[in-house]
DNA sequence: TTCCGACAGTGGGGTCGCAAT
DNA sequence: ATTGCGACCCCACTATCGGAA
């Protein structure tokens, strides 16, 4: 019954101790039907068997009042879900917010509110896939790490979580690695410098150029060739020329990981703008492919000749890696243990337009998520003092406090501010409660509306990786990735960096 | 007892495709 | 032709819990 998830939700969220949550979960696990079990697992991890369908937080406003005895079981809610997905075509819209309705009169108050957080996205009950993998494996009596295994094979941990309940440990040593299905793809945590990089790694690590790019990942089974992205899906289609270098390749049993890029003419990258925009594109790709083309490196390999390397060192992945594609094939790579021959190594990749590098330890084998910081990305970071123009109120923990800035900087030609961007990051509570007492007293407007105007009085200093063309924002610009690093009490709005300072970063 | 790894939460800019206007 | 929305590309940071040291 969905009434006994979304209770079971309601008390994970009630309780703050991890263990509680996995307690919780792992209860409901483990008297959900076998057939609901692969609903359950994803709503209550906050996502959807159907991954998508097509319903946001505008389709959920305008919703009717819920009955008052709950009812739906988790298939017939379910079903609903599809129903809505696979509308399309003209009248689409107005199908779909009927039958959401539908749905939402058949259910309870407690259910509507557990449905409203799961299809707005957020379920802000202190638990998605990181705590739910743990109720697995409580509720069906594995370790943890298989089902982590068995969940970086397969990408989608309902149908992971599923066959544990039923199947345990067999079942779960039955994923492999299946050229043509995804895996998920491992990440990088970060170091504010290489020497941090480096150090945490522990001496020798090996170094890659970090291109501004698209993470992709190209499975090839004799003549079938499939690239998908970070979030496991498939662009093949997008990406022609990407499937042909592959196909190219001698070795026809492959699965490889890699960053996919527009670089121009002289080799330098594109805007990552240039990048996304070309992938993203469906229609007219054989004309794009012309004038925007993309380039591949490959960093990684996790089968090459029918063979799976995932459990084998980073080292020795690379090394069937680089006997498998063309050195022009092969993200630049250095392994050092020498901070200074480090040091050029990532200073060369930026002079040549690149983000950064990241730092691999030689030991990692691979695994997805952040566990083990076996990759970290190291990055140049700039800095500005901007003038905060308005600050807009936060939701869930944040409810009640100014949280979002509007960041400004000085126009010396008129003398007003021009606004670049925005950022909620980098702030601690401590901040977040002065800033929201200071910034009523800067009010110049209603504070009771969703953003507040300032007076221009408060100076902040900003980190951020980038300045990007804007369609959206008045000087043409805005920062890229911006996040607080301190109020500029010592500063007036006069002292902050003006808009030709910002401008030169984007030449 | 202290430290630190892993998670969840809170949103950022930009772009595409699609349906509605 | 334009606008609004959903989805997804890139992402940084803080708070918290609980196991590791």
């Amino acid at each position: 019954m969905l009434i006994d998830l979304a209770r079971t939700s309601a008390a994970v969220a009630a309780d703050a101790a991890r263990l509680a949550k996995i307690r919780h979960l792992a209860e409901l696990l483990s008297r959900v039907d076998p057939d609901e079990a692969e609903i359950a697992i994803a709503y209550l991890s906050g996502e959807l068997p159907q991954r998508q369908i097509g319903v946001g937080w505008r389709g959920l406003q305008d919703l009717p009042e819920p009955r008052q005895i709950a009812s739906a079981t988790l298939t017939q809610v379910n079903d609903l879900l599809s129903r809505i997905k696979a509308q399309a075509g003209p009248g689409s819209q107005a199908t779909r917010k009927d039958l959401l309705a539908e749905l939402f009169r058949s259910v309870t108050r407690q259910e509507q509110s557990f449905l409203l957080r799961l299809l707005g996205g957020e379920l802000r009950q202190g638990a998605l896939n990181g705590v739910m993998i743990e109720a697995v494996a409580k509720a069906a009596g594995v370790p943890a790490a298989e089902v982590r295994r068995a969940l970086t094979l397969r990408g989608w941990l309902p149908a992971v979580g599923s066959a544990a309940l039923t199947g345990g440990v067999d079942a779960l040593r039955a994923f492999r690695l299946e050229v043509g299905r995804p895996v998920s793809p491992m990440l990088a945590q970060s170091a504010p410098s290489l020497a941090a990089a480096l150090a945490k790694l522990g001496g020798t690590a090996a170094l890659e150029w970090k291109l501004d790019g698209v993470r992709v990942q190209a499975h090839r089974s004799g003549p079938d060739v499939r690239i998908f992205t970070r979030t496991l899906d498939d662009i093949t289609a997008q990406v022609p020329e990407l499937a042909e270098v592959v196909l190219a390749l001698p070795a026809d049993d492959l699965v490889l990981d890699g960053e996919v890029i527009a670089l121009r003419a002289d080799g330098r990258p594109e805007p990552f703008q240039v990048t996304a925009s070309r992938v993203a594109s469906k229609t007219d790709v054989a004309r794009l492919r012309e004038s925007v083309p993309l380039s591949v490196f490959f960093f990684d390999a996790l089968r090459v000749a029918g063979a799976d390397l995932l459990d084998l060192p980073d080292a020795d992945r690379h090394a069937a890696l680089a006997g498998a594609v063309p050195e022009t094939l092969l993200t630049p790579r250095l392994v050092t243990a020498d901070l200074d021959e480090g040091t050029a190594f990532y200073a060369d990749a930026l002079r040549r337009g690149h983000e950064g590098v990241v730092a691999k330890s030689a030991a990692t084998p691979y695994a997805a998520g952040r566990r083990g910081a076996g990759w970290i990305k190291v990055k140049p970071r700039h800095t500005l003092d901007l003038v905060v123009l308005a600050a807009e109120w936060g939701h869930g923990r944040r409810q009640g406090k100014l949280s979002n800035l509007h960041l400004g900087a000085r126009d010396p030609a008129t003398g007003r501010f021009v606004m670049l961007g925005k950022t909620f990051k980098g702030l601690t509570d401590e901040l977040l409660s002065w800033q929201t007492e200071r910034f009523l007293e800067l009010a110049d407007g209603p504070a009771d509306h969703w953003v507040v105007p300032l007076r221009p009085e408060l100076v902040v200093e900003i980190a951020f990786d980038g300045v990007q063309r804007s369609p959206r924002y008045p000087g043409g610009m805005a920062l890229r990735f911006a996040r607080v690093l301190r109020y500029r009490p010592d500063k007036t709005p006069q002292d902050a960096d003006t808009v030709d300072t910002v401008r030169a970063l984007l030449l």
